[in-house]
Order: C-alpha cells, then sequence, then structure tokens
DNA sequence: GCTGGGAGAGGCTTA
DNA sequence: TAAGCCTTTCCCAGC
C-alpha cells in the first residue's frame, strides 16, 4: 500500500479525532522511563482520537509499546539506504518519551469514526465488597461499629476502621483475591499508625485466600485473617460468608 | 455491513490463525474473576491467532475488556425482539469467564495475516540494574562484599546480599523506579528474615528517588537509602552515581 | 491543571 | 501449580 496514502489517514485523523488503524512490516524503538527495541515484523498500530498510540504483535493480549493520551502523533516518508519508510512517531514531555514505528510495508491504513460516551460498570471490585462488609460489620464479629471507610492516613488509606466492644481500634483491609505479603505488610502499616495515634488497635485481613507464607507472618505480626466467600452478581456482589483461620497452635510446636 | 460476512470473517480466522478486526456498535458483558456491563457505543475487536480477546474504546490506552491467550471464541447471529444481533463469545475455564460482545452494527470486519517472530528488548529492567551494582558494590560502601544475587528467602527474594566489613549481612534491595512503601516494606521482610537466622543485618534501598512517607517508614525501621542515578543505554543501562541520603538529624527535633 | 502518592490488576519467572 | 515480584498504569487528593 502506498505510503503517501498512509501518511494521509494518520494526518487526517489528527484533526476528525477519529481512530486510525494501520497494519503492516515495521520495527520498533522506544525511549523513555526504560528503552526498548523491536526488530522488523507485522503489527497492529491503534492511533485513538485523544493520542493513545498502541503498537501489537500478533499474539498476547498486551501491546507490545504504547503511550498514554495525549502524544504528539508524527507521520513522515523517509529515504533509508535509497528505501522509501514510512514512519510514525509518538512523542510527550513528562515524562519525557518518544516511540519511532519505521513501516517498510504498510497492508493497511484507515480511519473510523468512534461514537462512544459509554463507561464500565464492574461489579465486585474491592470498594464493592468493602462497602458491603462495612455495611454488616456484624459478620466479622459482634459488637463491631464501623467509624469509618476509606479512612486517610499518613501512610496510606484503611480501608474500613472501626471499633471492637473492648474500645480497641479495628483496622481491617479487604482484598478481592488471594493476599500475599503486600497484603499483609500494608495491613501491618495501618495497624502501627493507628497504634501510635494512641489507642490499643487490631488488624484483620478479609480476603478469598491467603498463601502460606502470608498467613505465617500475619500471625507473626499478631493480625488476623478472615476468609471471605463473596458472590459477583448485578448490580451488586453479595458476601456469602466470613469465616475466622487460624493456625491451629500445635503448628507453632 | 452484513452480520453474515462478519461471522464468516471470526470462523475463518479460527484455522487460519489470522488476527480479526472488528468494529462496530456493541454492548459489552463481562463475568468471571468479576463481572462488568458496557451499554452501546462504538468500538474496536481484536482477536489475535493465539486467542488473546481486546475491546478498545475510542480513548485511553488501556482495552475496556480483555481475555488472555487461549479463549474459545465463538460467533452467531441471533434475533432479539425481531431485532438481529450479531453476537461474539470468549470463553475460558480456569478461572472460568466469559465476555459477551453483542453488535447492533457492524462498520468493519476484516482478517489479517501477520507474520512475526521477534521479541522486544528491554534496557534498564532491574534486573540490568542489579547486575550491574553487583558487579560494583563498592559504589555503596567500601567494603561490601557480595555473596549472592537472586538470593531466594523464605518470604520472597533478596536482590542483592553481601557482607560489610564488620561481617554484618546486608540485604540490598534495587528499584528502578521511585521507592514507594511497598518497598520499604519488602526490603524490612527481607532484613528481618536475615536477622533471625542468626546475625545483625542491614538492609539498603537503592532508588532512583522515594517518596516523603516512604523515607519515613525507612527510617523508623532503620534501613538505609541511597539515591541511585543511572542512565538507560544500549544494549545496558549504566549506573552513574549512588549516594546517601537521609534527613537531617534536626528533622527530628 | 498539575503533581505526588498509594493501590490495583495482570503477566512473568521460578521453585 | 503456586508464590512473589514487577510494571511504559490509574485514580484520587491536594495544591
Amino acid at each position: 500500500m502506498n505510503f503517501e496514502l498512509a501518511k494521509g489517514v494518520i494526518e487526517k485523523a489528527k484533526t476528525s479525532g477519529e481512530m486510525s488503524i494501520i497494519i503492516g512490516t515495521c520495527m520498533v524503538k522506544y525511549e523513555g522511563r526504560a528503552a526498548s527495541k523491536l526488530s522488523s515484523g507485522d503489527r497492529l498500530l491503534i492511533i485513538k482520537g485523544d493520542g493513545s498510540f498502541l503498537i501489537h504483535q500478533s499474539d498476547k493480549m498486551q501491546a507490545i509499546n504504547y503511550q498514554g493520551p495525549g502524544a504528539a502523533i508524527n507521520a513522515s516518508i523517509e529515504k533509508e539506504d535509497g528505501v522509501e519508510k514510512f514512519i510514525v512517531i509518538a512523542a510527550r514531555e513528562k515524562p519525557k518519551e518518544r516511540i519511532e514505528v519505521k513501516f517498510s510495508a504498510v497492508q493497511f491504513a484507515q480511519n473510523f469514526k468512534m461514537k462512544d460516551d459509554e463507561k464500565l460498570r464492574v461489579f465486585g471490585s474491592e470498594r464493592q465488597l468493602s462497602d458491603l462488609l462495612m455495611q454488616d460489620l456484624q459478620l466479622i464479629e459482634d459488637g463491631l461499629v464501623p467509624i469509618q471507610q476509606e479512612s486517610p492516613l499518613h501512610k496510606g488509606t484503611i480501608d474500613i476502621l472501626a471499633k471492637d466492644k473492648n474500645g480497641n481500634f479495628v483496622v481491617i483491609e479487604v482484598k478481592r483475591r488471594d493476599a500475599h505479603l503486600n497484603a499483609v505488610s500494608q495491613l501491618e502499616r495501618y495497624k502501627n499508625e493507628m497504634q501510635k495515634k494512641g489507642s490499643n488497635a487490631r488488624g484483620i485481613l478479609c480476603a478469598p485466600g491467603i498463601s502460606e507464607t502470608a498467613l505465617k507472618l500475619l500471625e507473626e505480626k499478631g493480625l488476623e485473617y478472615y476468609k471471605l466467600t463473596y458472590q459477583i452478581g448485578n448490580p451488586s456482589a453479595k458476601i456469602i460468608g466470613l469465616q475466622k483461620k487460624q493456625k491451629e497452635l500445635n503448628d507453632f510446636f
């Protein structure tokens, strides 16, 4: 396919706000927060109306190179060793980065008008689970009363802050997926932070599962784990159960 | 555009291994690890040869819904309230999930042969920096000798393990981007683990920057931070400098 | 509007 | 298979 045509497609999209689809044989170079190089092969290049820039290979889910909204796009045709190349560059400042796509052949280039004002609605997010749990803290323990949700702390944000019947602060961290070491460290930071504020504090992790090592660390740190069972539904998820889990005492001996 | 044609495109791709590009007006439903719903709008659907399935809106860098390689793809035409719809479903087990894309109109549908055997080569990865630092630990401190790189620990993996001139173990964690709370917790876990093994241990974090809160936590935990300056190059990154940073003592008073 | 900062979600690699 | 870790992210809060 003609490079002039492909160049025209990209330039037109700049003013029309359409999405450009280019398919061809190209090399890709990236310099910015990291650097990378991809030798010649067939790729799909997508340039969206907002400047988002994506290069896909023929497999894998993820774009091999990309740049977020707001990139400045530039298309040109240049001779290299007497051979014409079609070059598309996406560049931006802050952070300074630049992707160069050098086509030796273009199979396809076309713009598409895309009208779309809809937003994705997600059910079963961590925030939703947290909302549900907030409404029914009794699931965890009798006498637990909510104080605040998404409580901003100096070192992070607590999912749910509550008080137990003995007047202790209880920091609750909710995870949608199995919890790992990071989740435990996160909870530990919050608990420590609360303890510094004076009164005694407990930390509770609620997740559908937890790794062996994470559970061990959690117990070492004096935190508690509750297995959270839930069902995803529309328009909202639903908590099915919440069960305290811990190693048997004799596991320690 | 004709739905039969679009259906034919997708079915052909199943055997040819080509990449399908479909553009049209559709609704999207997802059920699996979470659930989501997207009302009608114009979208780009990409189905790659390996079964990767991507739905893009007209803006943002990321696909709004997707499924990794290995998904089973199914295309059909169905009547709904007397109106024809073109439906594409991507499903897989383990984890069980399913995306349904329901088109009310198709603007474009075509397959593309994509030949590409190249792999992306990245420079300036964390591992590369770690390699470089390993070769010249003197940059951090005189008398530091390497013991092991990528040392597997019970609770994670230490980037670099060394011994200082006083015989203390030194755990070194390298980050290529600014360090945050997580990085500090990670280092703290390693240091504790080493200390449990008997001898005294220090923990050093090397990163191009660190957040205020992370630095504070790091100091509370008795860890050390070195500002790592490096340059990304080809074929390898290069360490420019390494400088010990800490709050002035009077900051504490 | 921009920046800093924390947290999320998926793929990667190795045991 | 499971776990840990990484990341060319995202989103919110504050200035």
